[in-house]
DNA sequence: CATGCTTACGGATCACGTAACCATG
DNA sequence: CATGGTTACGTGATCCGTAAGCATG
C-alpha cells in the first residue's frame, strides 16, 4: 500500500468515476485503474462496484475511506511541523 | 514521501542507529540510508545529526516522529477496517 | 583498525502511457 | 455508438544489494 494508492483511492471515491479522478490527478486513467486494483488486491477485498456509469463505493470502502483521510491528514500534518519554527 | 520512508524513519529513531535498524527492517544498511536521506530532501531538511556513533533526532525529526506514529497506526487501522464485518 | 554512514554501480522490478479491448445503455 | 473500466505491451524510472569509500575515536 502506498500514499498515492490511498490518494488514488479518495479521489476515485469523490468523484465516483476513474475517468474524472485521473483527470484530477494528472495521471493517465489506466494508471488509475490499476492503483485502484492493486489496492483492493492487498486489501484481499473490493473497495467499489463497478457499474456501467461509475464507480460506486462498497461497505468495506466506506470504512476504508474514513481511516485513508485520515492518514493524507496526517502526513499533511508531518509535513509542516518539520518547517514549524523550533520553539513551537 | 512512501509508507516505507515514514516507517524507516521510525526505526532509526527508535534504535538511533542505521545498521541495527536495518537489521530490523531486513533490508541492506545503504538502503536504509539513502531511504532516510532522500526523506530528509524531499522535506527539505534534515531530521537526523550524524554522530560518529550513530544517528541523533533533531528537533525537526521529533516532531516530525509524533506525526509518522500516527500515520503508521492509521495505516494499520485503515486495514483493519476493510476486514470487519458490515454491521460493525 | 573497528564502527558506522555514504557513494558508485549494475541489475531487477515497478509503474507509467499509448493503444487495443470489452461491456453497457 | 458514446461512455467508462480493463488488459497488453514496451519503455523509462525506481530501488535494491554488493562493493568500495570516508570519517571518527
Amino acid at each position: 500500500m502506498s500514499l498515492a494508492q490511498i490518494e488514488s483511492f479518495v479521489t476515485v471515491a469523490e468523484t465516483g468515476n476513474v475517468s474524472r479522478a485521473a483527470e484530477r490527478l494528472r495521471i493517465a486513467q489506466p494508471a488509475l485503474s490499476r492503483q485502484i486494483r492493486s489496492l483492493e488486491d492487498e486489501l484481499g477485498a473490493p473497495l467499489f462496484a463497478r457499474t456501467s456509469r461509475g464507480m460506486r463505493l462498497l461497505e468495506a470502502g466506506e470504512r476504508f475511506l474514513q481511516h485513508a483521510r485520515q492518514i493524507l491528514a496526517a502526513v499533511a500534518a508531518a509535513k509542516c511541523a518539520v518547517s514549524e519554527r523550533p520553539s513551537a
